[in-house]
DNA sequence: AACTATTTATAAGA
DNA sequence: TTCTTATAAATAGTT
């Protein structure tokens, strides 16, 4: 839509690529507010520019948190209905017995040589490090939890449609 | 951009609505798609109906969850950058209190090997207490960081502008 | 930052 | 829903 047609591929020169960002963001802001208003809809988008600059938008009256809560409440929704027996001992079982099992199941493998330090007692790039470690971790916790909810997805075809969830990881 | 001009205005008729909702959603996506790739932008757009029905994209080869830790990153930093005194003591109690806990739970090395195959033995739920540990622990960790630049540096001015944040409450 | 020639999105109609 | 099409809106290239 311009003087002549581009085809969706990156933007090879910078200048023109910042140009067309910053253009093509304040669209599709204003076309994630039109949706809010238009149809009553719960919008969140967040954009991180090539440079890791943070743009947002949400539906005002909203928060971005509130968004995020309510899509992981959504995701384990997903999750939950494959199985109201196992549900409800999850519910159960939740909070205490979990974290006695994750401790008795999983060893953290103390390193002996860094097991007197706590916290206090690392300097920045020793506390560097273990924010990575920790960080590269919950990554793959994700990515187990998605292979999990993958595997019971395939068991379970029938969702209540109010949760259903819509990828749309190709578009066009 | 049609056979008539609206007001952005919610659409009383639900029909009309519904119709507008659903091509505007693939319009928004598809714009969403190109920015990613035009701009190589991170994208996460999540959408809820009025009926709760749940849409998202997200740029290829990103998860959304892994968009709301960056988004979390993100504000967290700015928060923690500009914090008050105060703040900082409260957080570094709460730091503090738990150390004790990350002594007995994270160690400072994950053996990840080992990792990876007691994941195997974690329901999805477990997964998820297993991870939101982890995420606050580092958490904590980021707290601890900027403490420790704090009290070398002992002000607080300039933000890193990698992690300026946008806000885009009003559209037009 | 503006300006427009074009492309694209879409409102209304079928 | 899905398609068609007249028109509004977005924007690529230009100034």
């Amino acid at each position: 839509m311009g003087r002549g047609k581009i085809e969706i591929k990156l933007i090879e020169n910078p200048t023109n690529r910042q140009v067309t960002y910053s253009k093509r963001r304040n669209g599709i802001f204003k076309k994630a507010h039109e949706l809010s208003v238009l149809c009553d809809a719960k919008v969140s988008l967040i954009i991180f520019s090539k440079n890791n600059k943070m743009h947002e938008y949400v539906t005002p009256g909203l928060t971005t948190k509130r968004m995020i809560d309510q899509y992981q409440e959504a995701l384990g929704n997903v999750d939950l209905w494959c199985s109201h027996y196992e549900r409800m001992l999850e519910k159960l079982r939740k909070l205490k017995e979990i974290n006695n099992k994750l401790r008795g199941e999983i060893s953290y493998g103390f390193e002996r040589n860094r097991l007197g330090a706590d916290l206090d007692n690392l300097n920045f790039q020793q506390l560097q490090s273990l924010e990575e470690e920790l960080i590269s971790s919950s990554a793959m916790i994700r990515e187990r939890k998605l292979h999990v909810i993958k595997t019971r997805t395939e068991t379970c075809k029938k969702k209540e449609d109010k949760y259903m969830v819509h990828p749309h990881y190709l578009m066009m």
